[in-house]
DNA sequence: GAGCCGGATGTTGACGTAAACATAACCCGA
DNA sequence: TCGGGTTATGTTTACGTCAACATCCGGCTC
């Protein structure tokens, strides 16, 4: 070990020190290689005293498996895909961070790969990289809006699982149910005796953007309730904040669902700002219940999606479609939840 | 959107039809396997026109070098481990971010590992299940206050960057200058007129907290001020309303640095429901630049982190270690800066 | 006791790639 | 004209694992 600091200690060049192979676990054992590899692979065939010898070899020489051998052999990496628009969507995180540790209980390991844009070069650029990196299956973590189907198949037969709102693909789907979520948000600032309710929606090129305004004007069609114009955010505080000001200024507004909690917030801001009090003049109701929700000023509430399970959905249908127990391509929604907090409050 | 019950279309059942391989290749473009392995890896040495011919004969098959064959080969598998402590911390996702991105345009893809805790069996656990992925480098993203030097020693010579305010380790260190951000944002109150400044911190697990609480300690003491009792929080928006509940019954209360913005978030709404007004009464300043603060009420100020330098950092030094170019395990800290809005006013 | 069965173990070869070595063709100066 | 030095290309082999097949041995049946 390098006496850490300074002195730039020649390092005994790392030498690409060959790691414990097969071979010399079974030299040490005394025994064949495959019989190691019996051993490794948990074969029932060998006998109690070969095995514990065997273990014991492993464990003297540190053996652990080499899986790029093992991968090449087999065809199988023990390894998940997971292609992302970048890191910043926050209910996105929480998926992968639900994906990572579900391909973990599994014995996978996660391969990540994020695309600077939804385009196709991008993602189909991904795929690429991840068909060189054997993994066994592919998890597709991006708002696919744009991409075309035939985009997105595969040249390859993976198993492939989808989260994301939209429909039709040849693979399996999760996600939460956008649609439901909207629903009640909507209908819950409508039971508390508003008119009507405004929406603060998400890109256009947002399946799930999509889905909750859809689900917002039908709920507000089904009321016989005006449906007020949308107004088009970007998913940032800053454009809720922006648009937060429009309607600030609009005296008839009492109501505001945004498509996201970051929304939510600069909404209230731009309220905040035009000293219209929330709840008591306005009600702004948010979507995902992101953990600081509940201290914003005032407390949101909010839907509560739950980023983890559909994780959990995805990489559980992703395995079994790879070990080749059922492999029904279905679509799976997640219900999600209400959560009343401070922010909404009865029509004054 | 009901039609859950996708018609689970049979599919042609996944044949594990064999890849395009070199020889396919070479057989295609009558040449040896040897020119196209050439011709892949970009060598020099290998006539244009043959170069033409395998080139056409690789995107004609459609040919995609296997990389388990070439980590077998090589013991290079142009992947980079990267162990975190699950992704809930919004500053290491950012990085993490930044990882990505930059080894993808090194041509490295990243290998996620989630860890439940820090505790030595998970992370060590980590390393082992890593070093069978035949990963080239490891990057660590974890507190590893409770780890002490040797559970953290890896077995192999692979190289290692750690992302951590602590120092000491035998592997090159990267993080943001938190001793700097905290001194900048006291001095920032102080400067205000404020008489004292007091903090609510990170755990005590966390280094970056202990840094942060410090350099807080440090600031006041230079400027002779009392040093009010630390206020220990766990990051959580839930710890820095309950810390925040506590301030706001102490009139002599005028200042607070929270450790992060999520606390900073929970110490203002409960100035918020004490009746203190923010800025008017109380300052409050945060730690992170999360892209929310700006759309706190108030807008909160805070410390910018460059959570995307520090990944950027980070994979530079661990892409030179790998291939050999400059091996000081150095340590670097990147600079923050206060970012001032509308949380801070001067003393009434 | 011959024949057979089955469990434990060993041997061979192949997965796709690339390093090392071998060969062949060509160029240039003496 | 020859020898030495390039440059382009081919051949062999090894990386670590594991499936397939081969072998060995003890025990059982008839």
């Amino acid at each position: 070990m390098s006496e850490t600091t300074t002195t730039s200690t020649v390092i005994p060049t790392r030498e690409r020190r060959r790691e414990v192979s097969m071979a010399d676990v079974a030299a040490a054992a005394g025994v064949s290689g495959q019989t190691v590899s019996r051993v490794a692979n948990g074969r029932t065939n060998v006998d109690p005293d070969t095995r514990q010898r065997v273990l014991d070899a492993m464990s003297t020489l540190g053996y652990r498996p080499n899986s790029a051998a093992r991968a090449l052999r087999s065809g199988r990496f023990r390894s998940i895909g997971v292609i992302m628009f970048s890191l910043s969507s926050y209910g996105n995180t929480r998926t992968l961070d639900a994906l990572a540790s579900m391909a973990a209980a599994s014995g996978y390991s996660i391969t990540l790969i994020t695309v600077q844009s939804a385009s196709q070069s991008d993602v189909s650029g991904a795929f690429l990289r991840l068909r060189e990196h054997a993994v066994d299956g592919i998890v597709i973590l991006i708002e696919t809006h744009r991409l075309g189907e035939n985009e997105l198949a595969l040249p390859t037969g993976l198993p492939v699982v989808v989260v994301d709102s939209s429909a039709d693909y040849p693979y399996a789907v999760v996600d939460n149910d956008q649609a439901q979520g909207a629903r009640l948000a909507t209908e819950h600032l409508l039971d508390l005796g508003h008119e009507t309710v405004w929406h603060v929606s998400g890109p256009p090129e947002s399946f799930a953007a999509e889905r909750r305004r859809n689900a917002w004007r039908a709920a507000l069609e089904d009321r016989g309730c005006h449906v007020p114009d949308e107004q088009i955010g970007d998913w940032t505080a800053e454009s809720g904040h922006r648009i937060g000001q429009a309607l600030a200024a609009d005296a008839d507004v009492t109501a505001v669902f945004a498509a996201n909690d970051q929304m939510a917030l600069g909404v209230i801001r731009a309220f905040h700002e035009a000293g219209r009090a929330v709840p008591d003049e306005v009600s702004v109701v948010g979507f995902d219940d992101m953990p600081e929700a509940a201290n914003f000023w005032p407390p949101l509430t909010t839907v509560r999606q739950r980023f983890e399970r559909v994780g959990e959905e995805a990489m559980t249908a992703l395995i079994a479609d790879i070990e080749g127990t059922g492999r029904e391509h279905a679509r799976t929604l997640v219900p999600t939840s209400l959560v009343v907090r401070s922010s909404s409050g009865p029509r004054r």
